[in-house]
DNA sequence: GTAATAGTGTCTATCAGACACTATGCC
DNA sequence: GGCATAGTGTCTGATAGACACTATTAC
């Protein structure tokens, strides 16, 4: 390995975000419109290429999301979703995307920088509809991101990401909800997650009355999996083979 | 996005392989002797630079598979593992490397290539331990490998790609205990893997006697996820924060 | 009081794990 | 027959989902 005498080619490096909230009932992922080329006009995740050789991918996506989403750091989650480098897929050369999912909980309104002639929350089902015409490869990143948090809530605690540092168990379930495309019944929600060791714990007593019954608050727990995971109601089989 | 005036840094690519088999009851990782600088003589995962500009990386990764691993495409599972671009991270400059997870059935033994002065399969378990001293961050990305292909051998239906064309059920139960380093009832893994609806699918009469009575055999069937899930014997609850 | 949401209890069909038992090969 | 592995049946405790019921607020 690394031992060939030619110099190997050398690539542009991007960062590009997906960055999930819920707002209402629906998930909600950041787009910018372009305003300049290739794609102006066009929607696009935020991103943009590396500044410097000295700066971590990790660092890089910080960047962005608050340049570009708005967003600072304070309680955004960020992980690696995935790698883009198909040649041509961008027309300025060979760019290899480096793409991270953040998880925003719901409070912000992100705004448009420099280069993004605006930026929002947009319905995540709509992104990925063909009237959407995202640019680059976008959409299929987005899909996979949507698929992404949509198993990580089943066996890990992702969700509390959604939501502040405190919650009620009703704010969580809207979560699943929203991020599913589903209705839970409260109170089975209820029961498994009190029950998933180490989900949520209580943080303080009940306030936050708004119409009914005040609920208790909680704070997530220490654990980063649900054992035994909650299982998304089960749709038809799938019969993709495994990427 | 994509917007400032000054040229962005231009960063070599690199594609390394965590290239995964059973042998006897053990999960075995490939690990070539690197023949040249730096970390000449250190054990590494297999890998290399991007051809050309026009290369797709998952293309190079079946490349380095067959170059590297002397292993051809042929019924080889290739997965995206991840990106691992911290500066520094490589002494010649900033590489970003792009890794895949591959699963090869049992048979093949890997050859040594130009570069590589040795390749052989080593047990996951001594890899990942203190003694083996991987060149570069290969013991993270081979832990995280590690912990990819034991979390999805839950949902998924990657155990499959363990084996050959046709296994019988013992085969495929001998992969999961060998890549969860646990004992499994023959009879209850027999009836979960059965019931689990499009998991695998007969393939012809029994055969293959050894010892006792023959056994069927079957196929992968179309399914690429399992439900419900096959979940592992419960550890101590894990505390990490998600990543 | 009514309306609305929070939280608990209970019932039932199903499931996971333990393990007895039968089936079918080799020697 | 003896031995080994394959495959089936059955029991039991736990769990998922349905849903009745109580609790606590606003009005």
């Amino acid at each position: 390995m690394y031992a060939d005498p030619w110099e190997p080619p050398q690539v542009l490096v991007a960062v590009d975000l997906v960055v999930f909230t819920v707002r209402g009932s629906h998930l909600h992922v950041v787009l910018i419109e372009r305003g300049i080329e290739p794609h102006r006009g066009a929607l696009a995740l935020p991103g943009g290429f590396l500044r410097d050789d000295a700066e971590d991918l990790l660092a890089a996506a910080y960047r962005e999301l608050a340049e570009e989403a708005g967003l600072t750091a304070r309680h955004v989650h960020l992980e690696q979703l995935g790698v883009y480098g198909t040649p041509g897929r961008d027309s300025r050369g060979r760019v290899v995307s480096v793409a991270y999912l953040a998880i925003a909980p719901r409070l912000p309104e992100p705004v448009a920088d420099t280069d993004a002639a605006a930026a929002g929350w947009v319905p995540a089902e709509y992104a990925l509809s063909p009237a959407a015409r995202l640019a680059f490869d976008h959409r299929e990143i987005l899909a996979d991101g949507v698929e992404r948090v949509r198993s990580k809530l089943e066996h890990s605690t992702l969700a509390t990401a959604f939501v502040g540092p405190t919650f009620t168990v009703s704010e969580l379930q809207s979560v699943y909800e929203a991020v599913w495309g589903v209705r839970l019944d409260p109170r089975n929600f209820y029961r498994k997650v009190q029950g998933a060791d180490g989900f949520i714990v209580p943080a303080g007593p009940a306030r936050r009355a708004t119409n009914g019954r005040p609920a208790r608050l909680f704070r997530a727990g220490p654990s980063a999996t649900i054992r035994p995971p909650l299982t998304r109601p089960t749709g038809p089989a799938d019969q993709e083979a495994h990427a």
